[in-house]
DNA sequence: TTTAACCTAACAAACGTTCAGTCGGTATAG
DNA sequence: CTATACCGACTGAACGTTTGTTAGGTTAAA
């Protein structure tokens, strides 16, 4: 707190005037960042072209947004690996459930017979990954420099899941 | 350190005769939860199978060790989240190493012609999301209770990845 | 005059850490 | 065999700092 109130040059007791305590300070600043990146996948889904360059480009712009604001996607991290099953309930509604839905139609219009609930979580998973431990790929044989761009990895995921969905509908 | 001295039946000054701090402690405590999982997945390269059940094993694998044992996935996560460069070298070298290249050997048997890191990284990558957002998709709508079994994940997970090789490899 | 916004200064609790000392065992010297 | 010195394991009590929070007072606008 006495931190916060440096770096906002205020006192502390000037945030308690206007936060009850530190955890709904805390819940209102991942509210917060939250609903400020929702409208880059706005853009996506509003564009009109094929269902699999759809996917592509939710797939890049997850990617740009956790590159691009690390401290964003550790915020996030750290919310669901803490957070109590209310709280969780609170972020599914409240955050993800409608860009999760949106995918899920996506998954959908692309693999009518499969599970759609499955696939959009691969989708997600694929993507976070690679952000998430970058710094632990580096360290491991094989890693190129190409895989810092969003494009490569983007191209990647996408391959591998729109490869593995036309075998599996055929 | 006094919960946990509490927990161990010591005094907190008994703790820092065997330890020489509190970051000390923690370091061994992670080694020691690290290397303890590691013969789960040893019984898995060693078993004479095809490349394609070896596959199956391991993602059924890391999805096992990850659901037994919720409070070492959620070290190893925090781990990671937290962790400075020379840290991560140390648990790339001597933690995760040895697995990440018996599966990109695995990768490379199985689609010769592609990346087999970014391939590797795709499988852990897929079994670490079901199991870290479990109780977030939960809920999402379309969720059903059969999520829960390790086996339908790692079937999922199989699947979707070897139709994904072999349409990319032909 | 009322009210919101803000301050300084302090509170109690929790934190990592250390200090001086106790205890049982074991090796060594007389 | 006994006395002594030393050892590692362990303890209770405290150290200084940081933590979240609040009481009480000041200021400026409505």
């Amino acid at each position: 707190m006495r931190q916060l109130a440096q770096a906002v040059e205020m006192s502390v007791a000037a945030i308690y005037h206007h936060f009850p305590d530190k955890n709904a300070l805390y819940l209102e600043a991942v509210r917060f960042a939250f609903s400020y990146k929702e409208q880059v996948f706005a853009q996506v889904w509003e564009s009109d072209c094929t269902a699999e360059e759809k996917l592509h480009g939710f797939i890049r712009s997850l990617i740009d947004v956790m590159l691009e604001d690390r401290d964003f996607h550790r915020l996030m991290q750290r919310e669901i690996l803490e957070a109590d099953p209310e709280r969780m309930e609170l972020l599914a509604q409240g955050v993800f459930k409608e860009q999760f839905c949106l995918l899920m139609d996506l998954a959908a219009e692309l693999a009518p017979e499969q599970d759609a609930h499955l696939l959009a979580a691969s989708v997600i998973g694929l993507a976070k990954y690679y952000i998430e431990y970058q710094p632990l790929l580096k360290n491991f044989p094989g890693w190129k420099p190409e895989y810092d761009e969003p494009g490569v990895i983007a191209a990647h995921i996408t391959e591998l899941l729109l490869a593995g969905l036309k075998t599996k509908a055929a």
